[in-house]
Order: C-alpha cells, then structure tokens, then sequence
DNA sequence: AGCACGCCGACT
DNA sequence: GTCGGCGTGCTC
C-alpha cells in the first residue's frame, strides 16, 4: 500500500510527530514537500508531506490509516533544503516541525478551512425538527445546499444566539452533518490579457478596412511583445471594450487571465550613482570570491565603521551571485527597511528584488513569493522573515548590522536569523556575510576563533572625520541646578543647530524610563490591574483626554482624578517620555518644528518612511524618538544628534546591558554628519566613566570589547557561555516555583560535577504575572549546548505546554 | 488546537 | 430518568 508520513499544521506540541495516511491512487503524484488536505481526528486539517513509501499491513501494526483527501497546490510547496532546514531548526530550539514548517508559507497556514452544515436527507421526520427553530434551519439548508454559520445567521436573523446552540444539537443527532471547505488564502489577483490568436496578413487587413477600430486593434497587438496587451494597456490606448469584444467573438483574438503579482516596492525609484569601489571594498570582495565561485560555505564577518560603505559591497557580492544564476537573501533589521540598503540594491537591480516584511498583507507576500517562485526575482531583501522565501538556489545570504537585537524572534518559534542563516547556507553551500559596524560579541569572538573569516574597513568614504562627540554628566547638571531633562550643552547644541538651518536627531531611550504615574502624598504608583506594571500616560489628541495604558497587556484606563489609596488629589506624572520631551522641546525651541518617531506614531505600514521623507524633506527641524532613529537612515541635513539618557539601561539586571549601551552610542553618533560637515554630537548621561560609555564616545569598538570579553569570561556569560531560558507558567504561583525548582533539582543532579554547566533560579519574570498567570524562570549557562538540549528532551519539557523553551534568550529574566 | 467521550449535578 | 456542565485524552 503506498503510505505518506504527514506532520499535520497545528502548532501544539503534544501532537508534533508524523502521521501516516494512506495515498490513494488518484494521489500518487504526491511527493515529499506537498501541502495536502488529511482527516485528523473528526475533522480536516491541513498537513505537509515530509516521506512516500510503500507499507506492508504488518508494518503498520494493525492502526486503521486514513486516506489523503487532497492536494493544496498544484505543485510541492517544500522544496527538500527547506525541510532539511525545519528539521534542524525543531531540533535546536525543541520546537515541533510544524511550527518551523509554516515559517516558509505566506501565513501561519495556506487555508482556511470553513465548517459547513449539511441537512441530511433520511433524518429529514426527526422529532427535533417538530420545533420550528429547528426545522426553520434545517429546510433552509435543505434548499441552499451546505452553508456556513455565518450564512445561516444572516438568511434567519430571528435565531440570533440561539443559532450556535441549534446547531450543535442537531449535529449531535446527526440530523445535520458537518462539512469541511477549504479555501486557498492567496488572495490572487488576476489581470485580463489580450491575445491575437491568427497572422496579421493583408487579407484580414483587407477585410478590416471598413472597421477602423478593430483594425488598430489588431494593429496595435500585432506590435505587442508575445502579441498581447493587458486590457488597462488597452483602456489607455482608447480601445472600448466593445470592439474587443467584436474581435474576440470573430475569432481573431482571444481574452486570457494572467495572475498578476503585485509588487508592493515597485513603484520605489531609486538613483543609481556610479561608484569605483575603495581598496578596502575590493579588498573584502575579493577575499569572498574563492568560496562563491566555488560554491562553497564560507562565514564572514565584514566589521566596518559607520560610513565605510559596507552597502557597496553588499552590492558587489549580489551581482556576482546573480552572475552566477543564484539567488541573494539580503537581510535588514525590521526597522531599516525604508532605510539605505534597500534603496541602494533598487538602484542596482530594479526589477530583481523582492522586498519582504511582515507589515506586507497576506496577498503582497503570497505575490512576493511566487515572483521569487517563478525566477521572476532573484533578491530578496527583508526582515527576519525573509529567510523563509522559497528560493530554490540560494548562493549569499546577506545579514545588515548582524548585532540588531531585533533579529531574535520574541515568539515562537523562538529563532535568531543568524543562526537560521547560517543553516541555511550551509544547506545550500552559500557565502553567509555577518555586516557591522559593532559586530555582536558573539560573532566578533567567534571571528577572532576563526569560525569566520573577519574582513574590516577602517576608513570612512571621503574621509570625513568622525562626529565631535561631549559627554555631559547629568549628575553635575543637577548640582548645577538644572532640573531639565535636557542638559544646557544640549540645548545649546539644539539652538545652535536650528540657528544654522541643519536638522537634529534627539534620542530617548525609553527603556526604564516611562511615564507612570503616581500620588505625591502616598507614593502610590498607578500599575495594570492585570500585570502589575505600572501604567504609562499618554496624552490625549485632539481635545480627547489622556489615558493610562499598560504597553504588556494592551488595556487602557482614564486617568483618575484622585489617587485609587489615599484619595489625594496631587497626582503627578513622573518621568520622561518622548511625549514629555517633545513638550519641553517646544518650550525650549519654540520656532522648532518636531515630529515624534516611536512606537505609538508608527503603527501603519508606511509611517516609518513617511516620517523619515518628511523629514528628510525638511519639513521638520528635531527627529526625536526611540531607538529607532538610530537605525538604518542617512539624511544629508542632520549634523547633530543628542541622546538624553544613553545609559538608562546600564542598570538593567541583563548582561548585554553594556553592550546595547556601547552600540545605541556608536549607532546614534553616527547618524550625524554623513556628508559635509563634521557632525556634533551630546551624550548625557550618569555613568560617564563606565567603559560602555567612554569606548562608545571614542567610538572604540576593539577596546570595548576588550572589557566586556573579559567581564563575560569571568562570569560565565556568552560568548564564553551559551543560555538557554525556560519559563515556567501556571495560574498557582506556588506550582509555577515547583516545577521550575524540580527542573534544577534534575539538572544539578544530571550534570553533577560538570563545571561546563550552571543553573540560576528559579526567579519570577520580569513580567512576573501574566493574565493571572505566575511565571518563573530558569536560566541555564552551558559550554555545551548540545547536551543540554539533548537532557531537555529527555525531562520531555519540549512537550510541556506550561514551559516556554527559549534558546540564546535576548533578555535574562 | 478541537473535538469526542465520560462522569456528575440540576431539572422535567 | 434526561440534559448539559466541563474535565480528560486522543488525533494515522
């Protein structure tokens, strides 16, 4: 009997093994990577093919198989790199195969599957159908044919709420039968198309000749590529519908549908600028060309400072990749998608890029894939997610400043594109290039081993100087009775920038630094009633009043007037938010015109790129924002930058802490002054003598990493380590401490004696409760990772649904 | 995740 | 004696 293993979609992990089905012998063409429709416990799902085989009955011990009901698409949708790459990737971070799987499909799933009802004809004298709600529905369906709940609810609105109810009972009785459809969620577009179908000879012409319209029709086709036209090309070249409608019924032409696939970055126009490559640049590509040209995997690291022009030789290695007849993955960090590197391979290849994020729609990712499908791109630019485009050869995988935090996904599956990357081309012998300025300690480490190849560049284009960079310590500014957020050189620099008609970047790193709210008389702070965070103010717009939202549970409440303890009415708001900040700023600057960039201001698809082209247009005088306005963009009138509290999360219980503090110094110095004028730059801060802060001002990355190697060997941390987080979940907090504690009970056990292993906790979570959810973490320090994984598999906690698994965590707690 | 099956309390 | 609550366990 020909047999298919099938791992069905549904991300739960107590079912993540292979099913087998039966094949019927319609379905025989079916192969390892196909999509299929399977019956799976009383109802349809969707599955993935992953082996065909032929099965004898004593093979299959007596289980009853279903059989495969049908095929989704009309062609395998895994190719084998890809499914070799989800089988590594479920491995490594224990994880189910499907939930890697559906990363490579447009959405979390290729269907939506419909229940449709049913009237089954022998059941039609049932007693329940004496009740007239009932028979109401039931001769309903017998007269429409299966329709969905929805349909029903509209053809009889008189059920209203009772309807799921009658539903369900008459199900149970079997009165009603339930059915499965399955729709495709491609949301394809279609285009219709023109086609001349017989030879342009001058007999027709002849013919013709008393039907003006028809012959410029004809005409007009005769001239067109493949002697088609779409029918908008048509409209614009004044053909009614009506004589194309007079040809087609003559036979001389005939309408097709073409899918069209709609490229949402098409419309982008990009500058190309001739450029000869620096020696450093030539130098770079040349030490890569050996393992492209033979096709071999090859790690680099190409640490360049900020302005050395790392995009070029992106660019370079691209094109003799596409030479080549492979495929390129760029990779960007989700925020610098509007920024230079995609505006600079558009310059280069316009036509063969496809730009992948996960702001696009189902339908402008569903056309983005099948134009790489279809050989009809052969760039692919995006975020994390990009990496799961069904390219069939890839030959260089790109990855934009390689340290961006922002490159770890915070959800399951729980993957960090690097390591996802580097998979991936081993699979597919590629060249993986790892690109910054301030290459993660990891990577930088890992170069220095020798795992990568490290390729630098010292020099910036034009050798412009590097920012003129003060640091201003805020304590001082308090002795000096300043109670500002901004110090007096910042605000000097601000005027003086604006006086000189240049643009400034401000920077806030909000991180532990909301606004909450609190009572000045009992110091009640005003937190989530869900999470115990406390809650953030925000400004009303528009005469709407202000509200408080917690940004962890997405809930928001009106502002009190009196304090919910003591009943004071002296409530203040404490902190400094970028709303805050902008307010000051007005007061300061008055004539300054300001436009906010953060997470509440981007929301829509395009907000990032419309913000930054207005003001890069100069519609604006002050960017002020979050991180992310240290990311990803050039604009040429930007000679100053300001960074109001550039080590607020030095603090933090988090050993990355001073290195997201070194790099958020370096990243946002860098965008001023790119062009002419050596830019200028403030730094405040309340640690001016920690290495983070002083190596981030000289812009010194050898001599930061220098300390921060040692301190991470010291204690244990990555690179010297790696971490694995395990989150411990459950409504009774002492359950929660339990199971967390038992963990490490098994593990001190499991690993006695073994000085490459260490376990920290159990420790509540940073977000300690959770949707009446207590959480417990366990963190686990091991110079040898593998073997951890494996003794997890073995407690079974990658089958736990109470314990989240996450593998190199970003944060600790 | 869904959906069956099953065991126990409330009601006709 | 029947209905419906949701706890438990399985899905080729």
């Amino acid at each position: 009997m020909l047999t298919a293993s099938v791992f069905v979609n549904i991300p739960v992990k107590s079912i993540a093994k292979a099913y087998t089905y039966s094949v019927p012998a319609e379905l025989s063409f079916l192969e390892t990577g196909w999509r299929v429709f399977v019956p799976f416990g009383g109802r349809k799902v969707e599955g993935f093919v992953l082996a065909v085989g032929e099965k004898s009955e004593a093979e299959l011990d007596g289980i009853k198989l279903k059989s495969i009901q049908a095929a989704v698409d009309e062609e395998s949708w895994f190719t084998p790199a890809m499914i070799k790459a989800a089988r590594w990737l479920a491995d490594f971070y224990l994880c189910s195969l499907a939930e890697m799987m559906r990363l490579f499909m447009p959405g979390k799933s290729g269907l939506k599957i419909s229940v449709l009802y049913e009237a089954v004809a022998e059941e039609r004298e049932h007693l329940l159908l004496q009740m007239p709600m009932y028979r109401a529905v039931y001769q309903y369906l017998q007269a429409e044919g299966p329709q969905g709940r929805s349909a029903i609810a509209r053809a009889l609105p008189e059920l209203k709420e009772e309807l799921p109810a009658i539903l369900d009972k008459l199900t149970q009785y079997k009165v009603l039968r339930k059915d499965y459809a399955a729709q495709k969620r491609d949301n394809a577009r279609y285009e219709k198309l023109v086609v001349l179908t017989c030879q342009l000879t001058g007999q027709i012409r002849d013919d013709y000749k008393r039907k003006k319209a028809q012959l410029h029709l004809l005409e007009l086709l005769a001239k067109a590529p493949a002697q088609t036209m779409t029918m908008a090309a048509l409209k614009a070249a004044k053909v009614t519908p009506a004589t194309v409608k007079n040809l087609t019924e003559a036979g001389l032409a005939e309408i097709r549908q073409r899918r069209v696939l709609r490229d949402s970055y098409g419309d982008v126009q990009a500058e190309r600028r001739q450029v000869e490559l620096t020696d450093e640049q030539s130098a770079a590509v040349r030490a890569m060309e050996p393992a492209l040209a033979g096709h071999n995997y090859q790690g680099f690291l190409l640490k360049g400072v900020t302005g050395s022009g790392k995009t070029q030789v992106y660019i370079e290695m691209a094109e003799r990749v596409r030479k080549l007849g492979r495929q390129v993955i760029v990779l960007v960090p989700e925020i610098a998608l509007t920024g230079q590197v995609v505006m600079a391979f558009k310059a280069y290849f316009p036509a063969d890029i496809v730009v992948m994020h996960s702001r696009l729609s189902l339908s402008e990712r569903n056309d983005a894939i099948l134009r790489v499908r279809r050989g009809g791109a052969g760039i692919i630019i995006g975020a994390r997610s990009a990496l799961f485009t069904p390219a069939e050869d890839i030959g260089l995988i790109i990855m934009d400043e390689e340290q961006d935090m922002s490159y770890k996904q915070d959800e399951s599956p729980r993957y960090h594109a690097r390591v996802v990357a580097e998979e991936l081309a081993h699979i597919h012998q590629a060249v993986l290039l790892l690109g910054s300025a301030t290459p993660s300690l990891e990577s930088y480490y890992r170069a220095r081993k020798g795992e990568f190849t490290l390729l630098t560049m010292t020099k910036r284009i034009g050798d412009l100087p590097l920012p003129l960079v003060k640091c201003v310590d805020m304590r001082q500014e308090l002795r000096l009775g300043n109670r500002h957020i901004m110090s007096r050189p910042l605000q000097q620099l601000i005027e003086q920038t604006i006086a000189k008609k240049q643009q400034l970047i401000i920077m806030l790193n909000r991180r532990g630094f909301s606004t909450f709210v609190m009572c000045r008389s009992c110091g009640e702070v005003i937190k989530c009633k869900l999470c115990g965070l406390p809650l953030v103010y925000h400004q009303g717009q528009g005469g709407r009043p202000g509200k408080l939202a917690c940004h962890h549970c997405d809930v928001a409440e009106p502002i009190p007037d009196t304090c919910p303890k003591c009943g004071s009415r002296y409530i203040k708001y404490f902190g400094s938010g970028t709303e805050k900040l902008e307010q000051e700023l007005h007061q300061i600057v008055p004539s300054a015109r300001v436009i906010r960039m953060d997470r509440d201001t981007t929301n829509t698809k395009f907000a990032h790129q419309e913000i930054l082209a207005k003001f890069r247009r100069r519609e604006y005088d002050i960017l002020l924002g979050t991180q992310m306005v240290a990311k990803g963009h050039d604009i040429p009138n930007v000679t100053a930058v300001g960074i109001i509290s550039a080590d607020s999360s030095l603090n933090l219980p988090d050993f990355r802490a001073a290195e997201r503090c070194f790099m958020l110094i370096t990243q946002t110095a860098g965008r001023a002054g790119r062009h002419t004028e050596q830019g200028r730059v403030v730094i405040q801060t309340y640690n001016p003598s920690h290495y983070a802060v002083t190596c981030g001002i000289d812009q010194d990355y050898e001599g930061f990493a220098e300390q921060e190697l040692m301190m991470r060997r010291q204690l244990f941390y990555p690179p010297y380590s790696r971490l694995v987080k395990l989150l411990y979940q459950n409504e009774d907090e002492q359950a929660a401490r339990d199971g967390a504690a038992q963990l490490i009970a098994a593990f001190a056990q499991h690993f006695r004696g073994d000085k490459r292993q260490q376990v920290i906790g159990p420790s509540p979570a940073v977000i300690a409760r959770l949707r009446g959810v207590y959480r417990f973490v366990v963190l686990i320090k091991t110079a040898d990772l593998s073997s951890v994984q494996s003794f997890l598999r073995e407690q079974g906690l990658h089958l736990r649904t109470d314990v989240a698994i996450d593998i190199d965590p970003i944060t600790m707690l």
